[in-house]
DNA sequence: AGCACA
């Protein structure tokens, strides 16, 4: 029997990402990455391709904001993503521009040694749901999960404070979401109250860790 | 200005 045989859409290109109207517009210089023909070939967008890569493991639309490609200190060096602002004196990305362990799908990203596939999540709002959270981090490949913590305010009286874990599958992934939402103000018109701080969590566990640590 | 889950 002649199974269907995949469609040249992932070759013939005719076929762009048209849903990106839909995302917000801190997700908007990632998506112009995403758009850049240099990558296309290494991010195919998988919307059609289904028999491709399971990269999409996590999220309903994957492959828009891949960790790999998007120098996360490139694409945005403006105010302080603590990455960059590190200055770890080391010139980041800048020495090698293609490493030869690159894999389509899985390009290699300067990560800051403490890197880690959870993130570390602070400034949301009280009243904010683990529905909204996750809506905020599943846009970026390789999000798995996200946990809200609630914790009672120091002052009293003072509104609990929520905050939230968030796994991703490789610490990529994380610094990715990491970098693009750093700062990201949830409700804008309502001022600045609430500007997401993202720091990556300082003992991922073995919940984002893969697997038992002890590798050998 | 705060780091939980196993």
């Amino acid at each position: 029997m002649l199974n269907y045989l995949p469609r040249d859409d992932d070759r013939g290109g005719s076929r762009l990402i048209k849903d990106t109207k839909t995302i917000g517009s801190a997700y908007d210089r990632y998506l112009q990455s995403s758009q850049n023909p240099s990558f296309s070939s290494g991010e195919p967008s998988n919307f059609g391709s289904g028999a491709r890569l399971e990269r999409g493991v996590g999220g309903g639309m994957p492959g828009l904001l891949s960790a790999g490609e998007t120098s996360i200190l490139g694409g945005r060096g403006p105010v302080g993503t603590d990455l960059a602002s590190n200055g770890r004196g080391l010139g980041f990305g800048s020495q090698l521009p293609i490493d030869p362990m690159v894999r389509p799908g899985r390009e290699v990203l300067p990560l800051p040694p403490d890197a880690s596939n959870t993130l570390f999540v602070e400034g949301l709002s009280p009243d904010c749901t683990r529905r909204e959270v996750a809506h905020i981090f599943r846009p970026f490949l390789g999000f798995k999960e996200v946990r809200l913590v609630t914790k009672e305010s120091k002052h009293r009286g003072g509104d609990p404070l929520v905050l939230c874990f968030v796994d991703f599958q490789n610490p990529a992934c994380a610094a990715t979401a990491l970098s693009a939402l750093q700062g990201y103000n949830m409700d804008e018109h309502e001022s600045d109250s609430h500007i997401l701080r993202l720091q990556f969590a300082r003992y991922p566990g073995p919940r984002s860790g893969h697997g038992p640590r002890g590798k050998r």
